[in-house]
DNA sequence: GAGTGGTCTAGACCACGAG
DNA sequence: TCGTGGTCTAGACCACTCG
């Protein structure tokens, strides 16, 4: 026989999945659990923690505790890279998000550090070396959606405007094209894994939300690394889309 | 000021991060926590909760609290799709697995279902039409490392080679083309999140581990879907990985 | 047999949200 | 003001692993 907070959690995720507590609706309180199934809060609690770390379920101090719901927006990294924006002052996803009628806006930041070592391992830099890093949060409605820092290796984007501490309307890749050095080949990784603390705090993700790194790695024709590109995405959040034509 | 718990949890993910607890090692026992931090054990377990959901760490009970591993394989679902098999007896995927020393196997059954309405509304079926799934479970070194559900609509698989319920030596899709419907376009859609406690157990995954879900879609040339495949992945077992040439 | 984590109870105080 | 979830304590019994 399974555990008493088991059960119940059990007992609770079959009503969510079969929509007898559809998106959005109320639990019952903890004290009417406790009661209901003659247990002690501490088991309540247990069970509603099980619910929680799978994502199911958020509680609010006052409030309650409520069933999550999922809104999934698509991104397109291969189609972002593709397509100009149309309008100069906003990039390709921002193009797809007012398309989907919601409100997108971003910060940026610049500075100039030693990247993190895996990071160097991609852009085949020493321990030593500087890069330029442009900070990017994404935001949908105001609430943010993404974390994307670019990694530039500092001898290539010194004296460019990929040090500037704005939105480069052309974007940054033009930038690099401009200066001999456009991106011929792309090496994209995908993970799933839960966020770092500094991440939940950035993109105010709940327990129970893991994120979806992606990483593109960009070459120039010379086969030299000269862009790494890191993604955090909130997993309620995102669905990532490639297409692919077979040969 | 952060809770007691949070403060515990804080100084704990640290000493990991800074690699004073390195991936193995065991962590204090929860009466030596007690007694270093002079606080109860429930508030103990809910700093050791936190980094369980982290996917931080995980416990044995009657052995101890252990810094998690990760080692995650790469997969290539581009190249999978483009590669032949070395061995008729295999698939791309067992071949890259043993290239890497390692051991693989898979458990292959088949069955005839209506398709859940996410997988039906991809194959572009309405609500009575069945298909073919071929359920697939990905073993490393005995360890399950992937669920690959594929699902066919009937009408298309029936009296063939994708009915049989032991691995298609020269692909499931190769039957595909023989019988007409060549799969010329993929739609890849790529999601993470906490896994269902159905492919907790069947991944035998721990808590804190949330999956990459890889849904591919096939549309032959007359651009009708032929072939859904959903692929379920365990975080810290894998990375994703695309190669893109630009134009 | 001693030590480990897993489960469960009873009770307490707090900050916050809503009416 | 009252009900909500958030935190914390003290104590108990269990199943399991290890030497």
């Amino acid at each position: 026989m399974a555990t008493l907070y088991r059960r119940l959690a059990d007992r609770l995720r079959r009503a969510i999945y079969d929509n007898d507590l559809p998106p959005g609706a109320q639990l019952p309180t903890e004290a009417q659990l406790m009661e209901q199934h003659s247990v002690s809060r501490a088991t309540v609690r247990l069970a509603l923690g099980v619910l929680t770390n799978e994502g199911l379920i958020t509680a609010t101090p006052g409030r309650g505790t409520f069933v999550r719901e999922r809104r999934p927006l698509r991104w397109h990294p291969q189609k972002d890279l593709r397509e100009r924006p149309s309008d100069a002052e906003q990039d390709a996803w921002m193009d797809r998000v007012r398309g989907e009628g919601r409100a997108p806006h971003q910060s940026i930041r610049v500075s100039i550090t030693q990247p993190p070592s895996d990071i160097a391992t991609r852009l085949e830099l020493d321990g030593e070396s500087l890069a330029v890093v442009r900070h990017r949060v994404r935001y949908v409605d105001e609430e943010p959606y993404a974390i994307n820092d670019s990694y530039f290796p500092l001898a290539l984007a010194q004296d460019t405007e990929i040090m500037a501490p704005y939105d480069i309307a052309r974007g940054a890749n033009t930038v690099l094209e401009e200066s001999g050095h456009p991106q011929v080949r792309l090496l994209e990784e995908i993970s799933a894994r839960m966020p770092m603390p500094e991440e939940e705090q950035r993109l105010s993700l709940e327990r129970g939300t893991p994120v979806a790194v992606h990483v593109r790695t960009g070459y120039d024709k010379a086969g030299d690394p000269v862009r790494v590109a890191v993604t955090v995405l909130p997993g309620d959040k995102h669905t990532i889309v490639y297409e692919l034509d077979r040969p």
